[in-house]
DNA sequence: AATAAAATTTAGACAAATCTAAAAATTTAA
DNA sequence: TTAAATTTTTAGATTTGTCTAAATTTTATT
């Protein structure tokens, strides 16, 4: 089956919205995706003769599996294209997200199966958030302090507590951003202090106060 | 100013009519763009008053300077992008039309321009189409017999005029397709037999009678 | 339980892009 | 040069996605 642009804007925003509510409702839907309820009850009505949803009048609403699905590959081709978009064309992690709008709505299956291999079957995006493989199976992420990491297991970095100037600063120093993946070489008993092997810069040294704002994730 | 798909490519597929006939008129524009004559009507109304179009009733219309310059950038969308999809993704050549007809219509000028810089700024698409750059320049086409050019000159293949099986396995064997870029490191006299270096491949020997039917283009 | 408030849907309209059928302008050709 | 053929445009409809305003249903409150 085909989607129009504008059917899968609303499947994904669907999908995003009851990952958090479990079931979603006409004015929230209407407010994310800044339209009017009376439009969201028309595209209901659409994706229910599509049989995407379970979709009571004056119910609240939710994908079924087949809805789910087609919101996985829209979700997959955004995060593998802000992936391609960081690391291969070298924007700001911060500047893709409108223009992967746009490009997850290309088309064609091959596509989408030859990005992903040429970006290498990455697992999560540039902001930290897990790309769905082909079966539309999500990573788990496997959130921990980086202090907490057996060594060499490469992991991703997905957070930051402390956003102080000071320690962006810093990080930006060890060229640590959100997705940069990392690897422990050594634990110092002495200070706490970690060697870190940043993938393609030389290893450093970090202080177990930093190191302790900064999470990680991997793949079970 | 901003431009709808469907406005995009009628402007692109005038460019491609009038390139040919210098004037275009409404039944060939809709045969071209499989649509009616009445809706190329309307659409001209539109590109009119956008003043993209010198056009008045019942005689033909071209694109004007304005209308000439959205048009070539959407060639050069399209053609960068089918350069990525074989270069990059390893896309046969003949199926990355429909695919590039998607992608030219993406809007961001950022990422036409860090998609070229990838691709090292290419000048022709695998086609052999040239590829204009960000100001519309469009680099010019010198083709010549491949036993012809002068050695170390590095040519990209443009055409073959002998389309048979076997020509066409022969080919395939050395890694020679259309876009393919090589260079004559030596012409050998007695039977007029090339050496030639295709473009990450060692250097091999072909014979005259294969070098006739390979035509080359390089810039000016 | 009756009423007020909030959420949702219906009804009717509009813009973009398309279509068919018919009218109008232009070109061709007898 | 007038009639026929061709080309182009207009008129009016259709589809998709949107809107406003009003009506309806559900939920909350007194």
């Amino acid at each position: 089956m085909n989607f129009t642009t504008s059917e899968e804007n609303y499947i994904k925003c669907i999908y995003h919205l009851q990952q958090e509510t479990g079931t979603v409702n006409t004015n929230s839907l209407a407010a994310e995706m800044h339209t009017r309820p009376a439009s969201v009850t028309d595209m209901l009505k659409k994706l229910k003769a599509k049989k995407l949803l379970q979709y009571e009048r004056y119910r609240g609403f939710k994908l079924n599996e087949a809805g789910k699905k087609v919101a996985l590959e829209v979700v997959r081709k955004h995060r593998l294209w802000e992936y391609f978009l960081v690391e291969v064309l070298k924007f700001d992690w911060d500047k893709v997200h409108p223009i992967a709008e746009e490009l997850e709505h290309i088309s064609s299956d091959e596509l989408v199966q030859r990005l992903d291999k040429f970006l290498g079957n990455p697992s999560f995006d540039p902001h930290g958030d897990p790309i769905p493989d082909r079966n539309g199976k999500i990573p788990v992420l496997n959130q921990l302090n980086l202090s907490e990491i057996p060594v060499k297991k490469t992991v991703t970095v997905s957070s930051v507590s402390n956003q102080t100037a000071q320690m962006l600063e810093m990080l930006k120093h060890y060229k640590i951003a959100l997705g940069t993946q990392l690897q422990v070489n050594k634990k110092f008993a002495f200070d706490g202090s970690l060697e870190i092997k940043v993938l393609k810069q030389s290893p450093c040294i970090i202080s177990e106060q930093v190191a302790k704002n900064v999470f990680v994730h991997y793949e079970l």
